[in-house]
DNA sequence: CTGTTAGCGCATTCAG
DNA sequence: CTGAATGCGCTAACAG
């Protein structure tokens, strides 16, 4: 078969020069007759002519496409349903808005100079990372480089690059109070995901600040980047009237760590220990008994990040965002009152 | 800030060729002195040279990208956590071969000409047919077009475009036997899902198969594209005797609508009736009882499609193929030996 | 209203 | 081992 057909055959075929076709069959905003524009599309019909958006981005230095980072290990569903409702609500704005969405998934958050060349190289108008982990997130090289970047899951403390989050200060803040105001005087918070990631720190602050403004005297036992034995194993060690009577966890999935570790350890839920999480993911209403939880707004995340990326692309404006969306305490049948497994439970058995 | 660095300023300030650079840069092929080498590519660094991925593209003819078509409605994690197993695999193998994948969703699967142009306007070296329904699937335009394409989730009967997938008929079969062989003579099959889809036309001639190679009577009551209060009211309107004993869904999530249905209707599983699905998604060992069904590998699926897609690119024979992946039966708790259900069942008291 | 000319940034013939 | 010239397919500034 022969070369593929292309604006230069069209204009021959038609009678006409490249621009004009160009004009026509690019939306260009030349006024151009009827009946040569009539002709020129019936020309390319017959022609079987299809647009090269390569090289209509190289000319016009920009593809319609935004790029996606995400940490691949942490896209399955199984392992983490969040970033999915995420990447549903980017994709919902991207297909209304006419764009193309790049995924770039990476086994690690590479740092380096290759990963920064690779998201500047001219495929994509714009770059969405979501939820970078702390340590190695290219985000202002990125904006360095003029390139308009928004980011998912983080809050942009300085303000140098917009982002998309729920504030978790708060969201802590508030299942923390709920935790208090149910009589936990002794709370820990657990987190078992290996990376360091903001929300992790800022969901232990909201805790904090909780118990600080309470007026309580409660105690808090942190388990961060802990395993599920050692906060066990932790708990066990502890006098058993200072034990925790509550587990705050970071995500939903680590709460389903320790539900699953309670169990085996025949620890009730709620009456001798409650467990609460964040994000309110499916499976949170299904597990037993149901999780207490903050609902996370996740495919609004991704959405209003989405819109916002597109907004810097179309404006250029360096004026970078960051907006807050609303989360929603969930309260289930994981928590309760603190009950008299203090001294008692099952943890002395063994 | 001045304009964007390019090879050509590189050249420039090496004191070589543009061609010379782009061989270094390019990982090209030609022989270049070493030294000549290292400082192009010092130069390259200090300047802060980073490639045009279009423009190379444009020349090459060639973006190093596979595009993904992914009907959007059903990506989102709650409805069908299958497609987000799919694009797992796919990622794991671009990310692994080094290519980058565009997510094209639409609302529905247009079949006009926009929707193949877009597929083949050059961003993409060869498309992933995720799931595509059986009314407009663009698999075989694509194909006339020359760009290279796999379905997945779709056997290619006629070999003209390649595919992976699963032997619907033969997995179907397989559970239908278990269903016969629990001693069910009376199985409904039901399917809620609106679009037609080949798979669901393959799994009730799967289990028609089994019917009619089992030697035994076995009644058939069809319910595909039903709703589930259409199931519920035509079983209730069955002569007792008649009802089915088993419900052989379409998916697991069809599973999942009729073990609810069920709990409302106070009907026990598996005593009273037995259900079954396909697919084995995550939630199916969390449902009371656990489902049981056809395990498919969804994953791999994505993989075996990436990496055939891959290959075709590569090679630009026109040889295409059809892989079938191994199912496995799943056997769980809700399906049961047929139980006294039939003329005593609670459908009788409202 | 339309055509001519000159790039976009890089890869690849050909010559040396 | 290296350089000059041409083109990938399309858009845009500049002339009519």
């Amino acid at each position: 078969m022969g070369r593929r057909i292309g604006i230069k055959d069209v204009a021959i075929a038609a009678g006409v020069s490249q621009t004009t076709v160009s004009q026509v069959l690019g939306n260009g905003k030349r006024h151009v007759r009827p009946e040569t524009r009539d002709n020129i599309a019936r020309v390319a019909m017959e022609l079987g002519y299809r647009p090269n958006a390569v090289a209509r981005g190289l000319a016009k230095q920009c593809m319609n496409t935004i790029g996606i980072v995400i940490h691949h290990t942490t896209l399955s569903s199984n392992t983490n349903p969040t970033l999915t409702e995420i990447l549903d609500g980017i994709l919902a704005v991207t297909t209304r808005r006419q764009q193309h969405a790049n995924i770039i998934t990476f086994s690690n958050w590479p740092d380096d100079d290759g990963f920064v060349s690779s998201l500047t190289d001219g495929r994509c108008d714009g770059i969405l990372l979501v939820v970078p982990p702390d340590n190695s997130n290219p985000a202002l090289r990125l904006r360095q480089l003029g390139i308009p970047v928004v980011q998912i899951g983080v809050n942009s403390m300085d303000g140098a690059v917009s982002s998309v989050d729920v504030d978790n200060v708060k969201a802590s803040e508030s299942i923390s109070q709920y935790l208090i105001s149910q009589g936990h005087r002794s709370i820990a918070f657990y987190c078992d995901i290996p990376f360091t990631h903001q929300f992790i720190d800022l969901r232990l602050e909201g805790l904090k600040l909780a118990i600080s403004t309470s007026g309580e005297n409660v105690a808090l036992h942190d388990f961060t980047y802990s395993t599920i034995e050692i906060v066990i194993a932790g708990i066990k060690a502890m006098e058993p009237t200072k034990r925790p009577t509550a587990v705050l966890c970071a995500t939903d999935l680590c709460a389903f760590q320790m539900l699953s570790a309670m169990e085996l350890e025949n620890i009730q839920v709620p009456q001798d220990i409650s467990v609460a999480g964040f994000d309110d993911i499916f499976r949170s209403r299904l597990t037993s008994p149901p999780l207490t939880t903050v609902k996370m707004p996740f495919a609004c995340l991704g959405e209003r990040a989405a819109e916002l990326l597109l907004d810097h692309i179309n404006s250029d404006s360096l004026q970078q965002k960051q907006v807050l969306l609303q989360f929603e305490l969930i309260v289930r049948e994981s928590v309760g009152k603190p009950g008299n497994f203090q001294g008692a439970g099952s943890l002395n058995t063994d």
